[in-house]
DNA sequence: CTGTTAGCGCGTTCAT
DNA sequence: ATGAACGCGCTAACAG
């Protein structure tokens, strides 16, 4: 039923041996014999069997990435920058979803491992030490992509959250806002929620202000949260006139609740916010925000876990990549 | 280094028939014996190689899945129809981005092949003759998942794209429009573009009003498209009162192109396109589109791949699932 | 340049 | 209920 490497050897006149060589591309076979096998291997359909193939050679030319929501902009676009560059390297790519759930991504972890993939990317999300437990049982090279562990003990690539925070508040700031809002994500999530907070912080008390717990809200990231606690802003007693939002999203929910209202962004509330996903200019008025090399984060762990898995010297285990912040129209010179 | 079956079996002193048996959960076990094996697992840290299983059962409990563009919202919903599916049925899958391109399409099913998965999910795309090509080679079972093939060849699970837009413009034929123009995507994309002008055509030819040339785009179903074309109504000299756009993002496209012109919509120009992403809701005006069930198509197409490989009867080859008109504020009456 | 041979780690008869 | 032995399809020495 299934054709072999043997079936394509007895009608080629050659060994089987012969045949791995052509399919692997091994120099050592005379062009004449090449050709026959080829010719053989068309006339009978022949489909490596990528199966046998690993289990013999103990590569299976596969790395495993696991992802905490596919359905987010942030994650997509780290992925295609993983895509890019593995598909360079002759990588394949098992993509796993976690539903950012801590059980889900210890289970994935491990079937990843079972399926004995060369290499693993872990993304976004938060590495516990349930985590570095799993990461520990593997015989594969890890990286982290967009997050990094606390003990900053596994290769990782990812922006410094807590300082593009600060960068963001203190473009608020700069433009002479002092009644600054954050719509926050949860602050148990060490790598995104909490350091963005940090930054919050950080760049208050350098300006002198201080923190009004009434200003902090914490959001899950999503649009619907963004307005949510906007609204809760809005029907302060003191309206604050700037809200930092952890991400895109939460602002653009913020910048509607802000219209539904009847005022306007930035006239009457300016916001900002750190990611740049595609929808951050897909809004009026376009967001200004902090952006994060989203494409680049992916593109450099992928290239980071070749270098890996081919045991390459790798000057640096951590990579931080820039942010950058980018002005639109969502803030407003007081 | 690595840790078989072999060993696991020499250190329960059992052979290794056993502990497969204990691995693969047969009853013909006695509780005594599992117990011993499952504590030499553990002791041990051995775990299974799905790939060395794979090769000896000829079965790999994966589902290969091939998406078109991962940073799309709508690929990206039915993809966790998909995985909640298969998941529930244990199957594990392998997401394989392609691009949008043909080449890279036949590409990734081929190495999904290789890989010897269970079965393949083709989603999205136009379907050509080279893919059935493909498909044909393969000996597991293939569904199409939110595309169809021209000769409905091979199984799928799709809306109605053509009636679809049908009732988009239809809704806007009740309230009163008569100067309707079209955003549309490629003609050459023949389950989604071709199928949504149709139905634009059909509803505008029984509604006894003319086509008009003029007010007919190709867009390439991205926001900024949307804007683009919907500028290029905005001058003509006899402005659409209203506009249907094949995709929901080329549709907020339009509406702020309309905004950006210092128009409003619904008042001086009404806008509804077919889709229903989350970005819809997160417009203002929010947007009224008929919205196709894109977790369902997944789940569903994804529930008949298991029946496929597990050779169960299935009743429909093909399945139709219904759409629904969402209505939002985009749409005015006149 | 080509063929022979020995596994890779596991599922699966077939005996016992 | 358990074990021995074979083979899945292929790669990788080793010979020649």
């Amino acid at each position: 039923m299934t054709v072999t490497i043997y079936d394509v050897a007895r009608e080629a006149g050659v060994s089987m041996a012969t045949v791995s060589r052509v399919v692997n591309n091994n120099p050592n076979v005379k062009p004449q014999t090449r050709k026959k096998v080829f010719e053989a291997i068309e006339r009978l359909g022949y489909r490596p069997n990528a199966v046998a193939r690993g289990l013999a050679s103990k590569k299976t030319t596969t790395v495993g990435v696991v992802i905490p929501d596919i359905s987010n902009q942030i994650f997509a676009e780290v992925a295609r920058g993983i895509e890019d560059i593995a598909n360079m390297y002759h990588y394949n790519i098992i993509l796993c979803n976690a539903d950012k759930r801590k059980e889900k991504e210890i289970r994935v972890i491990n079937t990843l491992l079972e399926k004995q993939v060369d290499g693993l990317l872990f993304m976004g999300g938060t590495v516990t030490e349930e985590h570095v437990q799993a990461f520990r049982t593997a015989s594969v090279p890890i990286v982290l992509c967009a997050t990094t562990d606390e003990q900053a003990t596994i290769p990782s690539v990812d922006i410094n959250h807590e300082e593009a925070a600060y960068d963001a508040v203190h473009t608020l700031l700069e433009s002479g806002h002092k009644q600054i809002a954050m719509i926050s994500g949860t602050l148990q999530d060490q790598s995104n929620g909490y350091a963005r907070y940090q930054g919050y912080k950080r760049a208050l008390e350098e300006a002198g202000l201080a923190l009004n717990e009434e200003y902090v809200r914490i959001g899950n990231y999503r649009y619907e949260s963004g307005v949510d606690m906007m609204k809760y802003f809005l029907e302060l007693p003191e309206r604050p006139s700037a809200v930092f939002a952890a991400t895109d999203e939460m602002a653009i929910g913020a910048i509607h609740a802000i219209q539904d209202a009847g005022l306007k962004v930035p006239e009457d509330v300016s916001v900002i916010s750190v990611d740049n996903i595609r929808m951050a200019s897909m809004v009026r008025p376009q967001l200004t925000t902090v952006a994060q090399p989203m494409y680049d984060i992916g593109a450099v762990s992928m290239r980071l876990l070749t270098k890996l898995m081919k045991k390459e010297p790798v000057e640096q285990n951590r990579v931080i990549l820039p942010h950058e912040i980018i002005r639109r129209a969502s803030v407003a010179q007081l």
